[in-house]
RNA sequence: GCCUGAGUGGCGGAAUGGUAGACGCAGGGGAUUCAAAAUCCCCCGAUGGCAACAUCGUGUGGGUUCGAGUCCCACCUUAGGCACCA
């Protein structure tokens, strides 16, 4: 008998799939389809232990969907473009096609050991000429369909390195790279108007029952609707063009606590002001400094200046309410103006309280007396802001009962201001346009030119793919596009007069929100093909992290609607993905000690050894602390690479570890005796497996409990892999596999369970499964073979054990005939010793017998 | 503060309102072996008891029920998201 060897197994039939294309996708009639996908991955180089969970994941579907029937389209490519390609050509000189190029071959040399049923002839790079070209067609069509715009939006500018920074390339308002003071700056920029389809983005989530609800929470969130009341207030001296200011707000309610006026450092406004006033316009600087996100908007400190204008409040002329420009106000948000309720925000409070303003309070607790309203409030040190839906006592309202809840009282401002012609009800979304334009090389060109005579004029489709040059370097400060003479300067597509190209490139969301359309037909020479989009979408599974749930996703659904108004998908695939389920992360315990400075020191997990109960490094001695289950990541050590496990245990393990242990949607912790331990298990069923060939026992009386367990497998494995419960079907799979080693049944039945049990675990290691089949005869590929059907007669017990409990708790069981009437299963637990000694002689208060289940006396 | 989840042995985790802890890891004992590796068998929530067994036990406190890990109410802890403000 040889040993499980995995390296010889795997490579042999990852040869022999390949070679019968089983895994081909080929659209037929014939056949249901079935579309998986998981997110595709950036090329960073290595795949990691997060991809082959996620891949695995998949993997399984996609075989057990190919196996019941279904063409299955399982592709694969990748996320291409993006600033680290940039990055490593500025550190280490090079080019980022060649960086991106030789990254992606060295990640599908990896990949493909895993064995997933991916079809490779779909695969592509979002950086491939052919992708981006039919992406800058859809830009095209998109732009015709006026789903794409331009306006000036505000960036991180470096002013050493004379480039836009990313978010995360500014630290603590510094350029990464310059160490340069970060300054917003605006820029002419090209947009998507997602926010036109904020409400349908929003309410459409209801129909996404097979997306999880953490999602659909998050993304309608992100959208935020509100209804408020937008309104004008009119200045008292402000220049020309500025007599009335609009202003949104979501608690009208409180108008009549106004204390001042706040304007965002970016208003029409503030702009003019600090044209001719130098202390306004070194405010506004300083505010342009701090970064655009707004999670450093809100965790700044509230600063602003008085501009000495005022504005009269709309219910009382005589009442003036200075103007400031505050550093916390956002131009995209509402109209970029606020009037501050310094009584009932937070932030109003403390902006009031630092420059003196008055603070007058609204309403307050329900439990008040009007008459002690304003006493009550003194005693307060913060804003007052119950949740909208509490029922407070109005002493400054304007309309509606004294005592109602925030939500009426919104609505009752609204429908008051609008009879007295003081604004009106809106309804307002937080969802800002999707900015695309990013100053920077490694992305897709955006196909359009800048005419002096014509203006902006779209490139002519026949021009297209607008491809990135080659001859560009890195070794000065900037867009190499923009400094790329022969490739800057180009014809008018309109009039042929000398024109200059635009050198902004295309956010990489913008290739990951339709790559999944394209699969369905890689190679054509349109965005997508209507017959292959018709047939093969929608992705019936998605497969990612939680950390796409907002940007990737919304941008996607954005996209197919887009790409359905422009003719490029069908109706049906404005959802573009049927079900999403978003798995766990791989973790990893991290082994720390302290070093002479008490800085923190990781160690490698070879480094250390279990010792007396302790965790010790191997050197010293020294104890180790254990922090378990920890994101893996190369800066803490605890890293696992994919390569040297299949190295050591095979592709199989790997897989089957990755799914054993915890239920998919939670975090896994990939542990070393975990490996180990699934490595000896499909050891263990090679052998059972060899065994069984040579097995020549006679049939006998044990055939029928082997059979009726297997059975009972492929019931509860096939409900696992239906509902994305692998690690159930991995535990019936241990179960069985128990009862198969133990099992003294006949060869023949021995031989059948074991062909069973390969095919039940074929999408799970679908080498070894490969392997057994061929041991014991079964015809063609597993791959291939039809899943096991359970027949269900087999699966109901003759004889059923059941639980007796008094008063609710156990005391003791009966085995009885499956079918014996009710009052026969009363008869005998009554006889039953506990019972009877329970009971003492008296009869029970109630007797509930629940046929198969249990029974429970009463006493 | 709000919205989602989660909380069960030493650990990962199972349990359509019906025997809590399946399955796996770790641990303990045994068989085999000159010895080891590998393999096989048994035990493994806590407390008491030689044992049979008894009592307790699913974050906390209540409730519904013949019966609650599961349903309801209140709370605590924790993870993720939002920072409702525009």
């Amino acid at each position: 008998m040889s040993r499980y060897s995995a390296n010889e197994i795997e490579a042999k039939w990852q040869k022999a799939w390949d070679e019968a294309g089983v895994f081909t996708a080929e659209r037929s009639d014939d056949k249901p389809k079935y579309y998986v996908l998981e997110m595709f991955p950036y090329p960073s180089g290595r795949i990691h232990m997060g991809h082959v969970r996620n891949y695995t994941m998949g993997d399984v579907i996609a075989r057990y969907k190919l196996s019941t029937g279904h063409n299955v389209l399982h592709p694969m490519g990748f996320d291409a473009f993006g600033m680290p390609a940039e990055n490593a050509a500025m550190k280490s000189g090079g080019h980022p096609k060649d960086w991106t190029y030789g990254n992606i071959d060295e990640m599908v040399s990896q990949m493909k050991p895993m064995g997933w049923s991916l079809d490779w002839n779909r695969m592509f790079a979002t950086c491939d000429v052919e992708y981006y070209g039919q992406q800058q067609a859809l830009f095209l069509d998109m732009l015709e369909a006026g789903l794409v715009y331009r306006k000036n939006a505000v960036v991180n500018w470096d002013p050493v390195d004379m480039t836009v920074l990313a978010n995360e390339q500014v630290e603590n308002g510094r350029g990464w790279r310059s160490g340069a003071l970060v300054e917003r700056r605006e820029l002419t920029q090209w947009f998507f108007k997602i926010s036109d389809y904020s409400d349908e983005l929003l309410s459409a989530l209801d129909t996404l029952d097979n997306w999880p609800a953490k999602v659909k929470t998050m993304q309608a969130n992100w959208i935020g609707k509100s209804r408020g009341l937008q309104f004008a207030f009119s200045t008292v001296d402000a220049p020309d063009g500025f007599d009335r200011i609009e202003v949104y707000t979501t608690r009208p309610d409180t108008l009549m606590g106004a204390s001042f006026m706040g304007i965002s450092p970016d208003h029409p406004l503030a702009k003019q002001l600090e044209q001719t006033n130098p202390e306004i316009a070194a405010f506004c600087a300083d505010c342009r400094r701090m970064g655009t996100t707004e999670e450093e908007l809100e965790k700044a400190e509230k600063k602003g200046f008085d501009t000495g204008l005022t504005v009269r409040h709309p219910f009382d002329t005589s009442w003036e309410l200075p103007i400031y420009i505050a550093n916390f106000i956002l131009m995209d948000y509402g109209t970029g103006a606020i009037f501050g309720c310094p009584a009932h925000d937070q932030r109003d409070f403390e902006f009031a309280t630092k420059y003196g303003l008055p603070i007058a309070p609204v309403f307050v607790s329900a439990d008040v007396e009007a008459d002690g309203a304003d006493e009550y409030f003194k005693q307060k040190e913060e804003a007052l802001v119950p949740m909208k839906s509490e029922k407070v006592r109005y002493i400054r309202g304007f309309c509606g009962a004294e005592l109602q809840t925030g939500e009426e009282a919104v609505d009752a401002a609204v429908t008051f201001c609008e009879e007295q012609g003081v604004g009106q009800g809106v309804t307002k979304f937080r969802l800002r346009d999707w900015g695309l334009s990013r100053q920077r090389y490694w992305g897709c060109p955006i196909p359009v030119v800048n005419c002096e005579a014509c203006g902006v004029v779209p490139e002519k489709k026949e021009n297209l793919p607008v491809k990135l040059p080659d001859d560009v370097t890195f070794d000065v400060p900037g867009n190499p596009l923009d400094r790329h003479p022969t490739w800057r300067n180009c014809d008018c597509p309109s009039c042929g007069a000398p024109a200059r190209r635009e050198t902004d490139t295309m956010d990489t969301f913008v290739d990951s929100s339709w790559y999944f359309a394209r699969f369905t037909a890689p190679r054509a020479g349109t965005p997508t093909d209507a017959t292959e989009a018709e047939y093969w979408m929608n992705v019936d599974q998605y497969i990612g992290g939680i950390e796409h749930a907002i940007l990737h996703l919304l941008y996607s659904r954005f996209f197919a609607r887009a790409m359905n108004i422009t003719g490029h998908l069908p109706e049906k695939s404005k959802e573009p993905f049927n079900a999403l389920f978003t798995q766990g992360m791989v973790t990893h315990a991290i082994y720390k000690t302290e070093d002479a400075d008490g800085r923190p020191v990781y160690h490698y997990p070879e480094e250390v050894e279990t010792k007396d109960g302790k965790v010790v490094l191997k050197d010293t001695g020294a104890e180790v602390e254990v922090v378990p289950s920890a994101k893996m990541s190369k800066s803490k050590n605890n890293v696992v690479d994919p390569l040297a496990i299949i190295d050591t245990y095979g592709a199989d393990t790997a897989r089957w570890f990755m799914l054993s242990d915890s239920p998919p949607e939670r975090d896994v912790e990939w542990t070393a005796s975990g490996a180990e331990a699934t490595y000896k298990h499909l050891s263990r069923v090679w052998r059972i497996a060899t065994d069984a060939v040579a097995d020549e026992t006679a049939a006998n009386d044990q055939d029928k409990a082997l059979l009726r367990e297997m059975h009972k497998a492929i019931h509860d494995v096939t409900a696992g892999v239906e509902s994305f419960g692998f690690n159930a079907s991995i535990a019936k799979l241990y179960g069985f596999t128990n009862t198969l080693a133990k099992s003294k049944a006949g060869g023949d039945a021995k031989r059948e369970a074991t062909k069973i049990l390969a095919q039940l675990m074929s999408p799970i290691t679908p080498h070894l499964a490969e392997e057994i089949w061929a041991l014991l005869g079964g015809a063609g590929l597993i791959a291939q073979a039809d899943w096991p059907q359970a027949d269900e007669s087999m699966l109901v017990e003759d004889e059923v054990t059941l639980p007796i409990q008094i008063n609710g708790k156990r005391r003791g069981e009966i085995t009885v005939p499956k079918d014996l009437a009710k009052e026969e299963v009363e008869k005998l637990a009554l006889a039953h010793e506990a019972v009877v000694r329970a009971l003492d002689g008296n009869a029970p208060k109630k007797l509930i017998v629940v046929p198969g289940r249990i029974v429970n006396v009463v006493v």
